[in-house]
DNA sequence: ATGGCTGCAAATAGTTTGCAATGAG
DNA sequence: CTCATTGCAAACTATTTGCAGCCAT
């Protein structure tokens, strides 16, 4: 939509995108409280520029290709307060390290044991019949859904 | 039923339990076709004992608080190795350090994200009304179901 | 004798933390 | 001026690996 109103006009596509998910990323951060600086806009702005899962090492390299490196350190504490704010969501699928997804409403994944991809599944296509009633006290914070696939056999 | 028959005469009910422990972690080291050690029977004895989830840390301190200790090193190659055989499954929930279930068969897990606590819900309670299909030439090699708990607010 | 299993210690990988420098409010 | 944020390097933690010795076959 605005892609489409934007293409008649002179800038190009790529930086009306950048622009867009830079402001996009601003108010993102905005709603949750975040100060906006540099580093924390550039990594929401990657992030949330589509659903996406992204390990911290995929940012972090892919900021450092982009020319504007930003420190490990800062990659994992601002990855941690986007968490902490709900701005993302941490995933632990495996042992190898963390995918940080992007997208926070809810839905499912498949995760194929063999190549460790993580691929979304549409929260229509998995749906509850029965579900447990949280201990007393406690309250359901959301519910993860991992399929787990395997090459098939035969 | 094997505890109530033994009640009766002379062994002393651990000594009994400990026995049963043994023979039934050697049936099932046999049935995945792992060689039956020392090691492997004192590890699979205390883990197949119970539905439980254990850490490898967990189980490296009973086995030395035991009298008994098995090398860090051993007790993960065990772990991994029961865990490719289908004899436990591994859990990963958080970045802390990986659960090995010794229940198998399909169940799933409130998580307590406060306390990091894991505890089972069983199958019956938790039904699907839809599942996707996986993608083509996959199959589904189970599917992890984890309900994050947090303490009730309000 | 051979090959598998174990333990130790060292290596690895992901993530966190301490601290000094920087910069925004 | 003060406090938050950043980067660097060091620390930490969970886990894996290399290798020598040992044990069962």
């Amino acid at each position: 939509m605005a892609s489409d109103t934007a293409i008649a006009i002179a800038p190009s596509s790529a930086e009306v995108d950048a622009d867009a998910s830079w402001n996009r990323a601003a108010e993102r951060l905005a709603a949750c409280g975040i100060r906006a600086t540099d580093p924390r806009l550039r990594i929401a702005g990657m992030l949330l520029s589509a659903p996406q899962h992204l390990s911290a090492e995929q940012i972090t390299e892919a900021l450092h290709r982009g020319g504007s490196p930003v420190s490990k350190a800062t990659v994992y504490n601002t990855l941690n307060l986007f968490a902490a704010r709900g701005l993302i969501r941490q995933l632990n699928v495996d042992r190898n390290g963390a995918w940080f997804d992007s997208n926070v409403s809810p839905h499912y994944h498949f995760h194929d044991e063999h190549s460790g991809a993580l691929t979304d599944v549409a929260p229509r296509d998995v749906q509850f019949s029965r579900l447990p009633q949280p201990p007393s006290g406690m309250e359901v914070a959301g519910i993860d859904v991992v399929i787990r696939l395997r090459r098939r056999t035969g």
